[in-house]
DNA sequence: ATTTCTGCAAACGATTTGCACAGGG
DNA sequence: CCCTGTGCAAATCGTTTGCAGAAAT
């Protein structure tokens, strides 16, 4: 049944015609690499570690092709860059909770809440493709400490 | 109970120090003539039939305080530019539904998703101070017609 | 041989900012 | 008078793109 990742992304670029490229390799098992969110940036760095010719341009340009593949999905955080999250292969359903002071990022699924949407966009004659489900606020630590102790290093801005 | 928005936004000037110049009065009055949804470009136009002399940096300028007296809320579409959504003030809890054909916003309550948020954020101790839902998919016209009509004066991109 | 890919550097476009002047208090 | 607010134009910064050479098929 369920297909391990690097295969289907490689069937992909072939049924699409797509070449196989040192470049391309190197950015998909980077990504396959990672369980975390990232941003293009990120993603450069840990290609150019597996394969130094990878540029920016082309990590710029082969995202796209493996949000289609299924591999990634697009995730706005409403940061000045956008983030790209690898889980959604395994969870394609879930949502995300982000602490407004240390940007942790706690993903959560819940049948519930997909049930509750699923009501309210028929009510309203709309059939949803794409859900965002973005709740920022303090996370337990901020709470409990007052202050989030990985601040600096998890800040994206 | 209920303040007029144009009394609230004026107190939340003088209470902060901040001075009334025709120009912010030309922007105060364009935001509050408009029930739609808009971004910056658009409320430059708007604000400049009423005072030619106001500029986009003025106006990139003072959204943020519109934004901070409670008038305005930053609306995360996910295009390139910033929205700008004045019907907070009267619907607080309100969220979006998207079209990805023609871009039509549907602006939804429900409070029982208001409910389940709650319910899974205290499970995942983290307390929202700011949630972003936004649906995206096939509007009642588009699955009727297969296209929307006004797919192209609405579009944004 | 053909056509896609690539790196580079320039272009792009929304937003921000430095500056000197205008005008509120 | 002082100091905030303004328009202008330049700067910023993530992302896109034109181009000529490199590599895949």
């Amino acid at each position: 049944m369920e297909q391990p990742a690097r295969e289907s992304v490689y069937d992909y670029l072939a049924e699409h015609g797509l070449r196989r490229t040192v470049q391309r390799e190197a950015i998909i098992e980077a990504v396959l690499n990672t369980k975390e969110h990232f941003h293009t940036e990120e993603l450069l760095e840990m290609s150019k570690k597996i394969e130094p010719s990878v540029s920016r341009a082309t990590v710029y340009r082969t995202l796209p092709l493996l949000v289609r593949s299924g591999l990634l999905r697009e995730l706005d955080l409403g940061r000045d860059v956008m983030f790209y999250d690898p889980n959604f292969v395994a969870h394609p359903t879930h949502n995300h909770l982000i602490c407004i002071d240390c940007d942790k990022i706690i993903e959560f699924e819940d049948p519930n809440m997909e049930l509750l949407e699923n009501c309210i966009t028929r009510r309203l004659g709309f059939s949803p493709t794409n859900k965002i489900v973005r709740i920022e606020g303090r996370c337990d630590e901020l709470k409990l400490r007052g202050a989030c102790r990985n601040r600096q290093e998890v800040q994206h801005r």
